[in-house]
DNA sequence: CTAGCCAGAGAATTTCCACT
DNA sequence: AGTGGAAATTCTCTGGCTAG
């Protein structure tokens, strides 16, 4: 005797046997938005849905002052119009409150023909591969009201199975949002840490000699950076780690430096002002964007975007790294340069900056600093594993495959 | 070798426009 | 008024040359 499945195989994959494949207007009706290009004021009364509002889950606005196609509590707003590639298209927003929203052309308004379904049809419907797949990678997408007729959605004949799904994706969304606050907060806590531990108005217990001013190349040796010559290629893809500030924006914050996007070879390091910052050094950016910081775990060249600060025995590198981040705006008002910005290696080695001789001191605050990225560290981390599980979730709950009622 | 000089690349997004 | 493209604009980010 053969076991009967509990799935059916549909057009949208294997679903569970009580679960039906709709067509999107026998669950919402479909408006297309309209133009309010001309209308866009500061003082608007309504917030006007473009793609970048949505792209941005509404943190980027316009504002406008007429509302020719208002959005509803519960309407599922969506990108219908993207350029290739685009990570907007198809991405969609539910409304939470009506009265405010103007959807704008190439957004569209799903509006559920009943209550209740608005979250999993969000969920379901937000990026949905029906819709990704008419973008072909070459030319500019538009979605238009027959594609919408014709797409098709599994959903559980079980209006609690459909509340259940929603509610745990958006605790899910909840979850994340508190962490992201909780990361902000962190944030915030250490920038007035370093505020207060890095200028002396707050001191770790136990320490209590004066603090004094020093010029930063009483701190430090500080060495610039060159480029070799880009035309002899011998002087490339060797062994020795070039840094241009992309490898330092890239890092994200991230404290060290351990590789590099480019090498040179040693002939290229001798015939160029690039030099070899020994590990444990402070490369700073100062081109461009400037004061951005990473210590080297390894040794490093760089470009001439570049000062390195090479400290001397009685200062810590771990306490310099943090010391050159809160001069930052300090050394943005120090730079010249038409252009772009640029900071001069005579000016900043006058730079003053306050800090305790005792190198006990200067390590107990690093210490206390490296310890909150840590915690930090630890939180985003947090983070990130769980917006993979959300993306799993949906996977399993969306498709049936895990049943939660 | 350093200081100064010079915008440019590429992506994202909005706006325009000719045509149904 | 809606469509299908494409152009224009905006935004972000950063490289390398060379005179002195």
């Amino acid at each position: 005797m053969k076991l009967k499945s509990r799935y059916k195989q549909t057009e949208v994959g294997a679903i569970p046997n009580d679960w039906d494949v709709k067509l999107l207007p026998d669950v919402c009706r479909f408006r297309s938005g309209k133009a309010h290009e001309q209308y866009i004021s500061e003082s608007g009364e309504y917030v006007c849905v473009n793609s970048k509002f949505i792209s941005t889950d509404g943190q980027v606005r316009k504002y406008s002052s007429v509302n020719f196609c208002p959005a509803y509590q519960d309407d599922i707003l969506m990108v219908m119009s993207d350029l290739p590639n685009g990570r907007a298209l198809a991405k969609a927003y539910l409304v939470k409150e009506g009265q405010k929203y103007a959807v704008n052309q190439r957004v569209c308004a799903l509006t559920p023909l009943r209550g209740n379904i608005a979250g999993y049809l969000y969920y379901t419907l937000n990026r949905n591969p029906y819709f990704l797949k008419f973008d072909d990678g070459v030319s500019q997408t538009h979605l238009l009201n027959p594609v919408f007729k014709k797409c098709p959605v599994a959903i559980p004949q079980s209006p609690d199975e459909q509340s259940a799904i929603a509610g745990a994706l958006s605790d899910m969304d909840a979850l994340l949002s508190s962490l992201d606050a909780l990361i902000a907060k962190k944030r915030d806590l250490k920038h007035a840490s370093m505020q207060q531990l890095l200028t002396g108005e707050t001191r770790l217990p136990g320490f209590s000699s004066e603090w004094e001013m020093k010029r930063l190349d009483q701190l430090a040796s500080i060495r610039s950076g060159g480029t070799p010559s880009t035309s002899i290629g011998r002087f490339w893809d060797g062994d020795i780690p070039w840094c241009t500030p992309t490898d330092i924006t890239q890092l994200n914050g991230g404290k060290y430096l351990s590789k590099t996007s480019r090498t040179i070879t040693r002939e290229g390091l001798l015939n160029s002002s690039a030099e070899l910052i020994p590990t444990n050094s402070v490369v700073m950016t100062s081109r461009a964007t400037i004061g951005e910081c990473a210590i080297n775990s390894i040794p490093i060249s760089t470009n001439q975007g570049f000062k390195n600060f090479v400290p001397y025995a009685s200062t810590n590198v771990e306490f310099l790294y943090y010391l050159l981040q809160t001069q930052k705006q300090g050394f943005i008002r120090l730079c010249a340069g038409s252009t772009f910005l640029e900071i001069s290696k005579t000016q900043l080695a006058a730079h003053e900056v306050p800090l305790p001789s005792s190198k006990k001191e200067q390590a107990a605050i690093a210490k206390a600093l490296s310890d909150m990225d840590a915690e930090l560290a630890t939180l985003e981390a947090r983070r990130d594993k769980t917006h993979a599980l959300k993306q799993g979730m949906m996977q399993e709950l969306l498709t049936g495959k895990t049943r939660l009622v």
